[in-house]
DNA sequence: CTTTAATTCTACTATTTTTATAGAATTAAT
DNA sequence: ATTAATTCTATAAAAATAGTAGAATTAAAG
């Protein structure tokens, strides 16, 4: 399942898809607009911005904007920038690898090969998912 | 990401479907093999019973057994049992729906189509991996 | 009918993660 | 200088996860 911090970014990137170019959106909009906490979101949208998915204009007139074009974000990246790993578990992930701590010898494991076909079919699916196709219907 | 829990009751089920048939296996023989913590693993195997996945024996000689064939318990079973839904977010599972609180609009909801999509294609991932196949390589 | 060895049940606890909130500092336009 | 925005850092409350403890129950076997 997505986290709420994962949900509200996907939000307030549909929102940003959804403006006219050039166009910067204040945290206020957004938030008033996805209904998402405004200081919650904050920390979202500097998340996005250290993803290198928005850009952002200090000061007064300032806020967010995309840096990227909608069908160049896909569901995988926003999942992984927030939630980590797509696979099922850190030793099946192609970003995210870590071996598991309870497990004897890897190489043995009869779950992990599993777990690596559904890592693959997830992620060409979530890739195939992305904030311009969302925002048409 | 599956939870530990999850992750043993996996390794548990394809300990049980490696026995011969009518073999009955001690939770401490589970434990150790798998290296799973023993009272946790009760814990699990209970929860695996209420599913219908094991049967028990109790009393001297007890344990645990399988109630299905290793084809016929699939992952998304086991998620689902222990884990919960597999779409990314309730208002887009079929077996776990519910309302988001912060949605305004579900109908308007632009995010809940695409994990429907996503849902379907997981879940017909998920339902192709059985312990019996994972435990042929 | 007692001993032994297993499951079953209920409650608890510690840790980690998630979901925020608070407030000061910085930045830029006017 | 004022105003209105982002940025940064710290904190806190709540929920979920992971694991532990111990007593009760059950059944086999002498």
């Amino acid at each position: 399942m997505l986290s709420q911090k994962t949900k509200y970014a996907l939000k307030a990137l549909l929102y940003l898809a959804q403006q006219d170019a050039n166009h910067i959106s204040k945290t206020t909009d957004i938030a008033e607009s996805a209904n998402i906490p405004k200081k919650f979101l904050e920390q979202i949208l500097l998340d996005l911005k250290r993803g290198h998915l928005v850009g952002s204009k200090q000061g007064k007139f300032g806020g967010y904007y995309l840096l990227k074009s909608g069908n160049e974000i896909t569901l995988a990246d926003i999942h992984r920038l927030f939630d980590g790993a797509i696979a099922l578990l850190p030793c099946a992930s192609l970003n995210f690898y870590e071996r598991c701590s309870d497990c004897i010898d890897e190489s043995e494991c009869l779950l992990r090969h599993g777990l690596m076909t559904i890592r693959d079919e997830t992620l060409k699916a979530m890739q195939g998912i992305t904030i311009a196709s969302l925002v048409k219907k």
